[in-house]
DNA sequence: CGCTAACGTAGACATTGTCAATCATTGAGG
DNA sequence: CCTCAATGATTGACAATGTCTACGTTAGCG
């Protein structure tokens, strides 16, 4: 009889709330939480803008709660929301100057809050761990 | 800058996500989720029982989210609640009869449910992620 | 005895997960 | 051209989960 402690499916989840509890603690510090500081990063990262359906399909989220998401971010002048000019069903989410700045900082805490338990890894075990994770991850493609 | 695609803590959370919506799926069968499953492994896992402070501390949840779970289960007849002959404040929760046998199918289920996912690793791979998580989310002692 | 701490419980509240329904727009086929 | 099925964004509803505060009961200790 497998003990629950040794069950992939559990530790998986206990890790990701152990690191996601400690990265959301890290990133109080600029009014972030781990799900829109993500939300930000991919909007920096693509120039242009990333579409709400990429953001939902990256993230692995519903496409509603990307609509929130993005909502706050944009109060917040961190974000903008843009008609794309190939197809006026889609937005385009973009990050502001002021968005880039902040992730800046905020990727600073995000990486500081995880490490706390990651940090227990060393690095080469880390890149295990992201290679093996990754490929868990992967589309099925 | 740091592809949020190659974040541990990202990889962790879609991790566990996935392999936790599958496994739930997979145990809506015997009408069980996650959760609750892994209160009743815990609850079959102790001969005399386990306390809900233990419950608690084990799967890393607040002790008022254990009261809920093990609500559900005692109404559905799966565990039971005894004073502890020791610390008439403490509780014990042992699995009764139909527990345990729920729990021999749910473990079934469970398994084929995760490896949905985790399928895609060997089994030696398995066994290093397993390692690897065992460590991030071990006691700090 | 009198205090403090621990266990379980209740309640409140934000965040997250999941669905169904709707509106505007697109792309394909007749 | 003109339907029409499919797509992107949005809304609303509801369950599940995470987080905190407070309270009653009981232990353990000085």
């Amino acid at each position: 009889m497998p003990a629950l402690a040794d069950d992939i499916g559990f530790l998986l989840s206990r890790a990701s709330g152990l690191v996601v509890r400690a990265t959301n603690d890290s990133l109080a510090e600029v009014g972030l939480r781990v799900r829109p500081y993500s939300v930000l990063v991919l909007a920096c990262d693509e120039e242009g803008g990333i579409s709400q359906r990429d953001l939902a399909a990256t993230l692995g989220l519903d496409p509603s709660q990307v609509v929130a998401l993005v909502d706050e971010l944009a109060r917040r002048g961190l974000v903008e929301r843009t008609p794309s000019p190939a197809d006026r069903r889609t937005k385009l989410v973009a990050a502001t100057a002021r968005g880039r700045e902040l992730r800046d900082r905020a990727t600073e805490l995000a990486g500081s809050g995880g490490q706390q338990r990651l940090g227990r890894l060393t690095p080469a075990e880390q890149a295990t761990l992201r290679d093996l994770l990754t490929r868990v991850v992967d589309d099925p493609a």
